[in-house]
DNA sequence: TATGAATGAGACTTCATTCAT
DNA sequence: AATGAATGAAGTCTCATTCAT
């Protein structure tokens, strides 16, 4: 720390490097999605000449592939595990929600390009978009399962329903804080979604289990 | 010269080269975005040369609010009024939410193009964005009222609530099948998602009615 | 006057509509020389639509001339010619300097313009460039015969360089006070030259007249 | 590798590039203006592509504003210093005005150029306008001092007034050269007009000195 | 007398990418 | 591990001009 500062950092670190490429690249595309991210952008924003970054990434379409992956991983870490123990299915899913918005509020990155990405339709697909989808397709296997475990009584069907429906409305949730603003408080939205869809299955499993 | 309309072409005619240019860069705006959306791809699918395509439009970002606005009306005219009568209020809302899933897969450009260019958050703000926001600040209202009229012991603040997780439902669920595909089927997804807000909303209505 | 105002006026005015076009081009070419007068911005600034500039002048090249010619004449009218009689040579030299001083600040367009174009060297000279350097030539001369009226005994020589100081003497406070602004009082600056001119000659006409 | 450096050409030599832009930039600005000059007319002339021009500058502007700083470093030292001590005033004076007229024959783009743009007012000043007026300023100081330093009994005002005087008339009479073309003898005139400022002055000054 | 519409050429500028060092 | 320099393609937009009405 008091050694030698100066010599230190700057003169290859590609690690620091790459880091600061991604960060200025998640900013970016955050914002302006995959066409609106200009390599000369996202140099100016790192400060590493455009030629860089292509030294650590094959081209746009890799480099923002790898923010995907790296966004992704990140929103990964701010989602707390919840305890499987805790009260009745409804706290539990509540619970979880809850903490699902505070994750994407905490990171928003990955969702955010993601579904930017996923809107677009281009001639060759982008990479990043591959990765979202698929990574995305893991969210939704893991919530089919935490359903089919708190409602052992539904059938397949009827969980992936349930599944898509939830997916999809936190998309929508989450899109409309980011348009509308830091007014809007995803974590109450978040668990009334929850609360809907529980008592949804509830219902649904009611009704099956005669 | 009197002979059969199909032989009047070419040569001057305002109204149907602005169509032209519109039902052109609905489609590639559609598809890719505001940035993704190039001059030259309209000039090519439209048959114009670009520079007609500016004795039109002010610029690119006029050219595409007029997209906006165009597919706005086009989706209204899609929407169906509800009957007013009809059966139980489940039925009611049942049925809209179904007409406005098939609208949306009649007229998808709307929406489409409004959540890519409300996602994205640049420099300077394309005036197509405001438009999209202002428009969709219209359904909001619409929803709301219906809300209030369906369940009139609601609170003011209980129906907002209600109507944001409508709309951003609805959002959301109309994105998964973007992304999804065909193979999704939008007007189930819609009834379920208007199944369950009915009964949110008749549960805090009865309550708040005790 | 009282009468069919409405009816009168638009539709079809030649003479005035052409008149309406060379204001505005005076005032833009004044401001921005050939290349930076587009047809686009005096047809903004007239009203009129840029194919109606094409029914009045053959094109660029002829309107900018016309301009040329107009303004010069409009600048003739503004000189006052001398009375010939008046005091001693030097009185009336610097008569006529103020005078033309005042007529430049009163009718700016020719000579600034002019010069503009004097300056540009175009592959095929614009028909202005000619105009104006042909119509400074009859300034030339009419200077040149007005030296020789007051100092007989000079010689032809003599006179030549005189008017051709005379002359680019004036170019240069004109546009030093184009440039510098209003706070430049151009008449003083004239009278002086014209003082400078005088003494110049009259001592060349007493050294010759030994 | 290690031979004749005629051999060493072609890839990646920055300073050489710039100046050859910087060169072709010149050449075309001084004929034709700042809208005169385009792009891809600097990029023909000097081989490189347009997009390698705007990696040595910001933009337009930035280019021409670097040209009129360099040909005036140019001209600078195409101006020789006056020997200080030489002969009477007069003598003096005469050989400078010669040795401006000759720099100015040797490089005269300084001077073009700065002179078309300053004479020029477009919405948003070029930079190069502001420089050049800037450095002219400098000239009009050092004038202002051998002035002084001649006739050191002229008021403030006086010397003011001569030396805008001065440098107007220069301004003319170097305009009418390139107008009139090489015939014209821009040396004679000069120390003409040297001739008379010095005239002037010395008159001033021994109504003064009374 | 006038104009709405069209058009090819060309303006400035940014793009993603490469290459030699 | 990094970068200065270069480059062709493409971006948005304006240009002067024409033509049918």
């Amino acid at each position: 720390m008091t050694g030698p500062q100066t010599t230190r950092r700057k003169r290859a670190n590609g690690v620091e490097s790459r880091q600061r490429i991604l960060d200025a690249t998640v900013e970016i595309a955050g914002e302006r999605g995959y066409d609106g991210t200009s390599i000369a952008a996202v140099s100016a924003k790192c400060g590493l000449p455009a030629s860089s970054i292509y030294w650590h990434f094959k081209d746009k379409d890799d480099l923002i592939a790898a923010v995907i992956e790296r966004s992704f991983e990140t929103w990964l870490k701010a989602v707390e595990l919840p305890g499987d123990d805790a009260g009745t299915p409804l706290e539990r899913v509540v619970l979880m929600a809850g903490n699902v918005a505070r994750s994407l509020l905490a990171a928003p990155d990955f969702l955010r390009l993601g579904l930017m990405l996923a809107l677009e339709r281009r001639p060759t697909e982008p990479r990043g978009r591959a990765v979202f989808l698929q990574v995305r397709d893991i969210s939704h296997r893991r919530i089919a399962g935490i359903i089919t475990d708190l409602f052992p009584s539904l059938t397949e069907d009827e969980v992936q329903t349930l599944t898509t429906y939830a997916v999809a409305g936190a998309d929508g949730l989450f899109v409309h804080r980011e348009v509308q603003g830091e007014s809007v408080d995803l974590v109450a939205l978040f668990e009334l979604h929850a609360r809907l869809i529980h008592d949804a299955a509830a219902r649904t499993a009611a009704r099956a289990g005669r």
